[in-house]
DNA sequence: CTTGCGGTTTAGATTCATTCTAACTCATTA
DNA sequence: TAATGAGTTAGAATGAATCTAAACCGCAAG
């Protein structure tokens, strides 16, 4: 069972609502701390189903509506693969993504300013642009420190 | 109209495709040809409608098994941006997308192997990642070589 | 109060890219 | 000539996402 946001919490969701000219409802509320509480890119699906667990009477549509109204205010991200079910993720950060090819379970990378740097640079006079998505796809596996050098 | 495959590039689909275990055939030819007529990143849809001024009984589904065929033989690369349309692309060169927020059109942008090398050094340990996929999304802008610098 | 308004939520219908299914074609092998 | 099997085909099915129209709710004005 997702617990209610903490007040700090609260008052950032409700700042940043209310820049992108929205408000504070009980639903968003509770999607937003579903999405704090696992922070492991669930899909609509999930997101739906955690939340129902605190709101039983709460609407697919309504999860779509909220997600949508969070990447407007830029409080999440979306992350897509391929072409698999959105993914959200309320890390604010540059990071990248990696994607297990065994299990679908996304992970976060870190994104030096070095690196976004190197990127940005290689593009031809001209281009300009916003956003960069960088996605990995892979396998994990378990690292052994005694064995790596 | 699409123009044959000539005999170089007929001779590389036949290659590729045996190494994959699959035939070449009049559809596949064509579809290929299309793909390599127009470099910019069509949908399948697009493929298909090309497809059809040269081989007319064409269906849909021959096309979405075509490009399957040749992405599991590594003729080409499956481009993915949100969650629209897959777009497909037969440059094998390493190198990352842009997207044109205003015109939607697709371009290359090549990616020198120090950048790939930096890209790969972000990853913790454990990490073993196969594929990396990079896309830009902005705008272009005509450039003008007399104001830049 | 209570009335009306605008934004939000809701269930269900709709859309649309993609995948699936089952019949058919056609070249090759037995 | 029959059998096999890969490839093709049209249309049905799937499933994520979007749309629609009605209901709901908080709130400001009368």
């Amino acid at each position: 069972m997702i617990q209610s946001l903490n007040e700090h919490n609260r008052e950032d969701l409700q700042e940043a609502l209310g820049k992108g000219g929205q408000k504070l409802t009980p639903q968003r509320e509770v999607v937003f701390a579903v999405l704090l509480a696992q922070r492991d890119h669930p899909t609509v699906d999930e997101v739906f189903n955690r939340a129902r667990e605190s709101m039983p009477g709460l609407s697919l549509a309504t999860v779509y509506n909220c997600l949508e109204t969070f990447v407007g205010c830029g409080l999440v991200r979306q992350v897509n693969h391929e072409r698999e079910s959105t993914r959200y993720c309320p890390n604010l950060a540059p990071h990248a993504h990696f994607r297990d090819k065994e299990t679908g379970q996304v992970h976060d990378i870190e994104l030096p300013p070095e690196v976004m740097k190197s990127l940005r640079s290689i593009l031809p006079p001209g281009f300009d642009s916003e956003v960069i998505e960088i996605s990995f796809l892979g396998r994990t596996k378990a690292y052994d420190p005694l064995h790596s050098n």
